[in-house]
DNA sequence: CTCCTGGACGGTAACGTTTCCAAAGTTTAC
DNA sequence: GTAAACTTTGGAAACGTTACCGTCCAGGAG
């Protein structure tokens, strides 16, 4: 039933092949012209102060040629910094890192400017070493979506630095955020309204984001005078939805299992929901509850669609590329800004599950 | 209920400012260390031919200065390429993207490259202009999702270019893709053998890869004796959920209903089974079956788990890239190559609905 | 003791662009 | 009619690196 094996042929057509000519010069430029070096750099660069007619003769030879500035020349020159931004993030696979990527290429793309990704590994290690190898490429600026350790070493880069999602130790830059406790606050107060006492939180290993929605959580217990049972505050040694599916079903099979689960992750909560297909509830007990934090595709498809709290995540992108894209330029110098994008609660009904008598 | 607006304030930590000093080149570095530029050159790139006192003298400067190359001066030497390769493709938001992405960054990554990616708009007049500004900056060597359009532009680049998914027309490279034809072939046969023969195909629009899908699927029908009723074969206006959706809608309102879809890509199956959900089948006629192709998240949990065809899509990422990494540096001289990868039945329950009575 | 060999190192010429300065040509003002 | 000002153009220097070519010194052979 399999289709065949990987199958490999060589492509039989007659199109043109590659030719490894190399590219021509602004200097070939010039001679086709039968012009100077600078006047061709001039009409490349606008041509401000050319004739008209010795700038057509340049464009015509440019379009023969089929000459191409070389950029990496170009940045070459001091004050010319390459127009590139570089981002620093976790697994492409993630959609919440996939929509600041896409965002923040558009964002990027209108000023002209290509975006870098650095490969990331999950150490800081590798992480510190993905970021050098990108100041050493001249990027204009960066991205970074940090993990934790200490970013001081970025301080006499030169570079301008937007955080994205959650801070960095050890430096003083911008950063851009969603308001996590806020988040966090909110999903806790909704289970609560609906008559929940005993609610789990599921946190992935030590991130600053989940730390935030836990202390949100905390509050809003608190404001609600009910006691948080710490054997429901579950720190995950993992971030991936296999974890979190194994801690849900341990929880569900205790006497006292919750009746609400706060799934502080996109990937936590698959996991979660995984883990509460399977788990029969004790008789007389209701599916319990469950909050998301962030949205996902196909949240409202599943068998009791999921509530989540989320909030715009391609707008994170967005605003970090472009206050990066305005420090690059010296547009803007206001001291290192602290934005911070509300959430918002999107009841779909795994949340607004009452409690059970 | 919502969070607080949008709340932005200056940082107030203590940590060191980001200070706009010049980086460090090497000669300051030769004469901290009181040697040649040379010197500091050779120990840069592994230090052959060095003596080690000397060398270690070179590497405490370097230490000292925080100096690290400019790959940009050093790419520009001829014959070093720079150290990057370029990634166009469509929107990453789509897993099917992402999942390339993330794959070929990681082989780019062992190799010690980055991986630049163009802003892609979606007319292939701004993808010709996005791949024009990635060869001026020099990469090693391109990866193309390509949009249809020509790309005999290509052939001049002097850059070695593999196209992943689909190829591209008016040049002659290398390409990677999935056995598009036989996946289709392996979704219709699934449907076929439940019984069903009023099978619908949903096509994005005019993409080679839905092409050679639909082409499977006529191949499966005729080898199964079924007519195909040309009425069934869904040209999409829009590759979208949305438009799925709508299409399905209509599709099963029809008196002549088909009894089973096969949605030929990830989001028209979203948008069928969003069809799907509201329409009430006619009286006595059963749940439609549902093929996809491309796996997705939580295709699983749905109520009706969908099945899918699927392929190794990391795969096709790793290969495309590893290819591209050998080409580029001329360890790879064969002629161009054509590799396919097989694809797969998932069985979830969706594809084994039989026909009713 | 001299010559030669070879390893270690220093210096310099590119790479392709931008930027600045000076030269040439053209217009304007007196 | 000449000077001044402005516009257009050509040429050279610089950016930070690598590659090549000498030079220098040590040590071995004759």
């Amino acid at each position: 039933m399999p289709c065949p094996e990987r199958e490999v042929n060589p492509v039989s057509e007659t199109f043109p092949k590659q030719s490894g000519s190399a590219r021509p010069t602004m200097i070939d430029v010039a001679k086709r012209a039968g012009v100077g070096l600078g006047t061709v750099s001039r009409v490349v660069n606008g041509g401000a102060g050319v004739r008209d007619e010795t700038a057509s003769r340049v464009r015509a030879a440019i379009d023969e040629l089929g000459f191409q500035r070389n950029e990496v020349a170009r940045a070459l020159r001091p004050g010319k910094k390459s127009s590139s931004l570089a981002l620093v993030l976790g697994d492409l696979t993630n959609p919440f890192y996939a929509t600041i990527a896409k965002a923040s290429l558009e964002v990027a793309g209108q000023d002209g400017f290509a975006v870098v990704l650095g490969s990331v590994d999950e150490d800081p290690e590798g992480e510190r070493r993905a970021i050098q190898e990108l100041i050493g490429r001249q990027v204009a600026g960066l991205m970074i979506v940090p993990d934790q350790g200490d970013h001081s070493f970025l301080a006499g880069a030169g570079v301008p630095v937007v955080f994205v999602d959650r801070p960095a130790h050890g430096i003083e830059a911008d950063i851009v955020m969603v308001d996590n406790e806020g988040g966090g606050k909110l999903a806790t107060e909704h289970l609560l309204r609906q008559g929940h006492e005993r609610i789990a939180i599921l946190l992935a290993p030590s991130y600053y984001t989940t730390g935030r929605r836990l202390r949100g959580y905390r509050r809003a217990c608190r404001a609600a005078g009910v006691e948080v049972d710490e054997s429901l505050v579950v720190q995950l040694p993992e971030g991936t939805a296999e974890a979190a599916e194994k801690a849900t079903r341990e929880l569900m099979h205790r006497p006292d299992a919750p009746t609400a689960l706060f799934a502080s992750t996109n990937f936590l909560t698959e996991g979660v929901l995984r883990a509460l297909r399977e788990v029969t509830a004790p008789p007389g007990v209701g599916e319990p509850a469950v909050v998301g934090f962030d949205d996902f595709r196909m949240a409202d498809m599943l068998p009791t669609p999921v509530t989540v709290v989320a909030s715009d995540i391609a707008e994170l992108g967005r605003t970090a590329a472009r206050l990066l894209l305005d420090r690059a330029s010296k547009t803007d110098t206001r001291p290192p800004q602290r934005i911070v994008l509300p959430c918002q609660l999107i009841q779909r009904g795994s949340g607004e599950l009452a409690l059970p008598k």
